[in-house]
DNA sequence: TGCAAATGTGAGGATTAATCACATTTTGCA
DNA sequence: TGCAAAATGTGATTAATCCTCACATTTGCA
């Protein structure tokens, strides 16, 4: 995870570019500008979250939250971005040694609890991977993460299964991934013992599409 | 499909109660107001909906359109259920007489086609139901949709497999259709021959879910 | 030290959803 | 038919909020 802002791609209506923090003060400035926002989208959600109150909290002015961010989604953004960041590292982590059926069911399995658990315990997740689909640069960022982990799982689907078609070991990772996170979502948003059987099923299902019965 | 406006659920703001056109007059002024939005929303997405502007299209005041929406949402989800009561209909059908394996699949393959279809086609589809996670009566119609589909199918599927635990297949059905929700949102999303393959493989595997082999 | 670049500020401009006090039309009924 | 009450129609106005901008302050550096 690095501190600079990351450069949000372009949405609908370009947004002017903003400076980058090159001093340690602003950087700082950032760290608090983000983490005021993280806590008032873990209170209201996104939507509720005004800018005047993240400067608030932030302990800076209006202004200089523009300085460093061109628009109200670009801290979701940027906080969406740290997440992916995280979880892609965690991923490929996972599934780098994966060399077998077994192996796979394991870390596959494991994936998902942790999926599952980080957004019953994470509003800010929730919200923010909610309201993706209303968001251009959020769908977009999804999308490629959605891909790069499904790249990762294509790597271990290869080792384990070298003969397999290229392109439908693509297919259903990239299905089987965003399934997971449709999944998920999905399980959190009903009653919790509801909500396990769904993941449970899930898991199963994927499993038997990737390594079969 | 009625012609009322039906009663949206509560917001997390209550929205103040909105008259019902009880006249004839009034419920054609509806209808102008509910075309107007549509054609609005599928030039420039809902969120760029102009309230204005519905009301202008829709050759009425301002307070005409909120003396029958309490607000931008309401409009936007009186479209939206719509559409499900449209495809609920065509759902029950669809699945009315299943009664094998065979004839599971045949229907549940039309369905999913019909539905890809859709979304390719009919933006305002795209537009009302991409924007779905981010508003809670949204998310709720969706929710409340998927359920009622999955007891379709769930109502198919004893007559196929009678002996099954019932939890199973309520839990199997409610999974697979959100997830056809997902795998079409994904599909319609990327290039139209990897979607055509996403759509696919989401079929295969919710049909080996759903009937086996 | 001094200057240019980086950073900080918050009042105010610009949009836009939603209200409300009042006008007009329709309906139900004696 | 005539008329009171209910339903419907109107749009200027209010309120909330994002974001800009002209100017002040701080920092890096030769």
């Amino acid at each position: 995870m690095d501190d600079k802002v990351a450069a949000r791609p372009d949405q609908a209506a370009i947004a002017s570019p903003r400076r980058s923090p090159s001093q340690q003060r602003s950087r700082e400035r950032v760290e608090r500008m983000l983490a005021a926002a993280s806590a008032l989208i873990a209170e209201q959600g996104s939507d509720a979250m005004r800018m005047g109150e993240v400067a608030e909290r932030a302990g800076v002015s209006i202004g200089s939250l523009y300085q460093f961010f061109p628009d109200k989604r670009a801290i979701v953004w940027a906080l969406a971005e740290r997440y992916t960041a995280e979880s892609q590292a965690c991923i490929a982590a996972a599934l780098k040694d994966v060399a077998d059926k077994d192996g796979l069911r394991q870390a596959f399995s494991e994936l998902v609890d942790i999926y599952y658990q980080l957004f019953l315990a994470e509003p800010v997740m929730r919200d923010i991977w909610s309201g993706t689909q209303a968001d251009k640069a959020l769908r977009e960022l999804e999308l490629a993460d959605s891909r790069a982990n499904a790249e990762f799982l294509v790597a271990a689907l290869k080792r384990i299964r070298p003969d397999a078609d290229p392109i439908e070991l693509e297919t259903a990772a990239f299905l089987v991934w965003q399934m997971g996170e449709a999944a998920v979502r999905l399980a959190i948003s009903v009653e919790r013992d509801e909500g396990d059987r769904l993941v449970a099923a899930y898991k199963r299902m994927a499993l038997r599409e990737l390594v079969g019965e």
